[in-house]
DNA sequence: TGGAGAAGTCAACGTGTGTTGATTTTAATA
DNA sequence: TATTAAAATCAACACACGTTGACTTCTCCA
């Protein structure tokens, strides 16, 4: 065996405290997640995780990270962005419900470092992706109303669980909010 | 004096409690905010709020109420609805900036207590809100879309504080986001 | 004014938390 | 197989939390 596989022992059980803790601080947020919730679900004791990460925190930060992989929308047909961003959004939310968004969603409303993160994924992400289409003539405020119909979106239907909009159809949704969104971004 | 009044000076205490606490649930959340917390800022002693509501779960489910108090949408000028919504949802939320929904949203995201408060909300005073207008037919969902475009309003305008919806005046929001509200709530 | 009941103070308890250091077990090399 | 370093275990720490009960202070009426 060559170094780099005499690691996979110690690589195995980093990958399962960050599968374990993803699942973890997805479902119940970073206050109410604790290191030792983690280590049960990962099989491990806790003493590994602040061994492997130094600190709750220090996996958290690892954690709290989302790449909303916007594609380039003004390749998109101008009639049909606000469809195909609202399909996005959901497929990027349903392929990895336990990560990042999920994680920052669950914790930012009573956690400064995930709020800012947040605000940061807005600034770095939501804003030039907005600006890239109809301008960057009040691309801020239309980027802001897209955020926060999107954000309101998934907190109902993921973390609060609304019955009506988990309930609801995938393809509904994306043509009922698309309209609104489609309005925000381009201004009508 | 007699009995009503001579109560006056518990009532005072009691009431610094509840205004603290309130203050504090709305800042921090259920999880971070603590007894000891509340009682600096109401400047007594950790032990009166136990005296006076039993347990920190008692104050909270005290202070973890919301009255939208919804005016008679049936009165409201059909093409107005939509604005109508909106101003009247952003008033109550800065008129009690520290109140009910602040408390709720705050907390909700990690606190499954309040998550299904804010349901309750949604089913006993949302939804039928909105099914006296447009009719039975669909209200649910359409109940639904306003909440995720209003929840979503309030979560990044007030609690993340994402800086252009913080920014924007009032009356711009009303406009933009009343025309999705009207679209919602009438079916376009 | 003295006594009784309310209001407030104080120190401490038990519990759950993140974290640490010493120790034991495991696994790869010589 | 013996050796050595990595990996995992374990018990315990320090701290913050909600909560309790005994005690003191205040306040008002007889």
């Amino acid at each position: 065996m060559n170094k780099a596989e005499r690691q996979t022992k110690s690589d195995r059980t980093r990958a399962a405290i960050i599968a374990a803790a993803q699942a973890v601080f997805a479902a119940h947020g970073y206050e109410r997640a604790t290191v030792r919730d983690i280590a049960v679900r990962a099989a491990i004791d806790p003493a590994m995780i602040i061994r492997y990460f130094g600190s709750k925190d220090e996996l958290f930060t690892r954690l709290a990270v989302f790449d909303l992989k916007l594609p380039d929308l003004s390749a998109v047909d101008s009639n049909q962005i606000g469809e195909a961003l609202v399909r996005h959004f959901l497929s990027q939310w349903e392929d990895g419900a336990n990560s990042g968004l999920t994680i920052l969603l669950r914790s930012a409303a009573s956690n400064e470092y995930a709020a800012e993160k947040l605000r940061a994924v807005f600034v770095e992400q939501v804003m030039p992706g907005i600006a890239s289409v109809g301008g960057r003539a009040g691309a801020a405020e239309r980027a802001g109303l897209v955020s926060s119909q999107l954000l309101g979106l998934a907190l109902c239907r993921y973390v609060l669980k609304l019955p009506p909009l988990v309930t609801m159809h995938r393809e509904s949704i994306i043509k009922q909010v698309g309209k609104t969104i489609q309005r925000y971004v381009t201004g009508r």
